[in-house]
DNA sequence: AAGATTCTACTACATCCGTAGAAGGCGACA
DNA sequence: TGTCGCCTTCTACGGATGTAGTAGAATCTT
């Protein structure tokens, strides 16, 4: 399931609360998005034959719900990432992470804390 | 510096080694990937333009580079990723990948651990 | 110097994506 | 019952993207 850039601004509306209409969910779009109803709509109704959303009439008014998960969605853009950037691998990622001075210390600090709790959890 | 997603392989492949010929470009694209030489050259046409890469012409053939490093269009991925799917925050990406079955328990180890010696490396 | 090969520039074209207008249906309300 | 406001469906359109063919110039090969 891949998403389009602006599919990802629906979606991320939809996922915060659904159901909703067409209408609640452009007004959840951030602030800056100001899309014309017909625009969501358009790209609902593509959301909907790709199968990502589902809708329902409610009397004259399609209420919609999302069919793929957010953390489903955001697993395959991550993979999607890795395959295209960094060579389909954790490695070049860690790399790449560890490198970048644009992340700041806390940022990796915190992402290493998780982590590691929870591969100990796991064990290996 | 966004990349589409054919222009990351030709990118890939000319960052694996360059300066390089279209030819060259060609022959180290991933197995699976067989595209006609003139689609090749349109790429990287599209990737000069975008001033992606630079060309010069040796004889009547041209050579290109890369404008851009990797690391910066990987950053610029990682942005856009974080962006799009992970509200632009490290933490819900942090989140996820606590909760992601799919990364092992070993990633997720070697994730932590070079990150961890990183931050404390910096200080913060 | 003819022929084969290889390169470049230009053009093409289907599909996708972002964006939205137009036109018509329906319930509320004066 | 006319009309206001919101909803829906259908249609459109320019620009980006993936993919490549064609034609002619340059170079190699004998």
């Amino acid at each position: 399931m891949k998403l389009t850039e602006a599919e990802w601004q629906i979606m991320n509306a939809l996922w915060q609360k659904h159901p909703a209409t067409a209408r609640e969910i452009r007004d959840r779009l951030p602030a800056g998005i100001n899309w014309a109803y017909t625009t969501i709509k358009t790209m609902l109704t593509r959301l909907v034959e790709k199968q990502a959303v589902s809708e329902i009439k409610q009397a004259n008014t399609s209420v919609y719900d999302p069919l793929v998960s957010q953390q489903k969605a955001r697993l395959s853009a991550f993979r999607s990432l890795l395959d295209q950037a960094f060579d389909g691998a954790i490695g070049p990622l860690v790399h790449f992470l560890a490198e970048e001075k644009q992340l700041t210390a806390r940022e990796k600090a915190e992402l290493a804390k998780i982590l590691e709790s929870e591969a100990q959890d796991k064990g290996e």
